[in-house]
DNA sequence: ACTCTTTTATACCGCTCGGTATTTTTATCT
DNA sequence: AGATAAAAATACCGAGCGGTATAAAAGAGT
């Protein structure tokens, strides 16, 4: 082999990388196989040459999208070691969702659970494993910071995951359909607030 | 004429009441004419007779989804006249979310704002439109509140309003994508403290 | 450089899509 | 009840859908 990857799996990301936005934005019912050969340049014998059918490359392209989210906020969590801090990172990033290039066609879970939720049960369980993932994430920062005395002891990890990402979702949804950062300034305030409310 | 309703009238109605919601589940790229045709016994020359393609079906059918939610909300809060009072219907509506039939498919402007937002304009007007409506009705509540001091004179109107709807919506497309009422049940659990928590 | 395998492009498949022209049926008015 | 207008059913259209068999091109191993 010339390199330590080959050729197909190559291609396979390359296909993931450029259609992932496109199922992003359309969603999986709305994007055809001839939006996947426009985006990637590549004709539809070399998407089904390395990809079974359009629901696989749907199925990659949201890991993917999700994966990137994921990275980008844990990027920006690591950087501190308080709690506190580290649940911050998301009102402060979310603030500016419409800004930001990676995250201008939603929320990959909010996008593909509303489609999916009735339509495409593989879809459906990538969407809602996700957001389990999620969840499970914000409590664990906030167990960790019970622990470090930086949360107050009786807070509820679970009811605090629940709420982060209800506001975030939801606000999201606002901005998105609203066209302006408003709506999403005003409850990435609130979260702001809600979460400095949880110290010691 | 024999009712004061045209016949075209009562098939259009009809076919509103059958489609909706097949939208408000699959789509407005999801759902077919043949869909439509299905779900409402008619052939496409009666439906093409009577709506002048596939949009106006499907904008026709948010505007109905959206309404009969409206009403469903209105009803049960006409019934008191304290503004706190009014505000905890939604917390009380929508903690059974899943269990309400009408709201079964989700509500109408997230399926609609998360499909539209980046592909069809005209529903994401509608959508939007809606939101603004929705927006209006619980700033409404609030000033209505603070004149009858019920609520802090110093709450803010269109914060309250973005809190509220943030909570709910987010917390809907946990509970569809879980299929659990968990979550639903955590955040309107929050979301009742909230506005129990704006009384002067 | 030659061979063999893998990957990509071409050409095509059956099917369903949204939409329409035309005929048949059904309301509506006198 | 009969004439006329309106609405619904039928049959069809071109286009685009997801998907595939096969040929051409490019990679990889010797």
């Amino acid at each position: 082999m010339k390199n330590d990857i080959s050729k197909s799996e190559r291609t396979k990301r390359f296909i993931i990388e450029k259609t992932a936005p496109v199922f992003n934005a359309k969603g999986f019912a709305g994007t055809s196989m001839n939006d996947l050969t426009n985006v990637t340049g590549l004709t539809k014998g070399s998407i089904y040459g390395n990809f079974e059918n359009k629901d696989e490359v749907a199925l990659a392209a949201f890991d993917y999208n999700f994966n990137r989210v994921t990275l980008y906020i844990k990027d920006k969590m690591i950087a501190t070691d308080n709690s506190i801090e580290r649940l911050l990172v998301y009102p402060k990033v979310y603030r500016d969702f419409l800004k930001i290039p990676l995250l201008k066609p939603g929320c990959p879970i909010l996008n593909t659970s509303t489609e999916a939720d009735d339509t495409h049960p593989k879809l459906k369980e990538r969407a809602s494993s996700a957001l389990a993932f999620w969840k499970k994430s914000i409590e664990n920062q906030v167990k960790r910071g019970i622990k470090h005395c930086e949360i107050e002891a009786d807070t509820k990890p679970t009811e605090v995951a629940v709420i982060v990402m209800s506001l975030i979702e939801g606000a999201i949804m606002q901005a998105k359909v609203t066209g302006k950062a408003t709506e999403l300034h005003i409850a990435m305030k609130y979260l702001e607030k809600f979460i400095l409310g949880l110290k010691c």
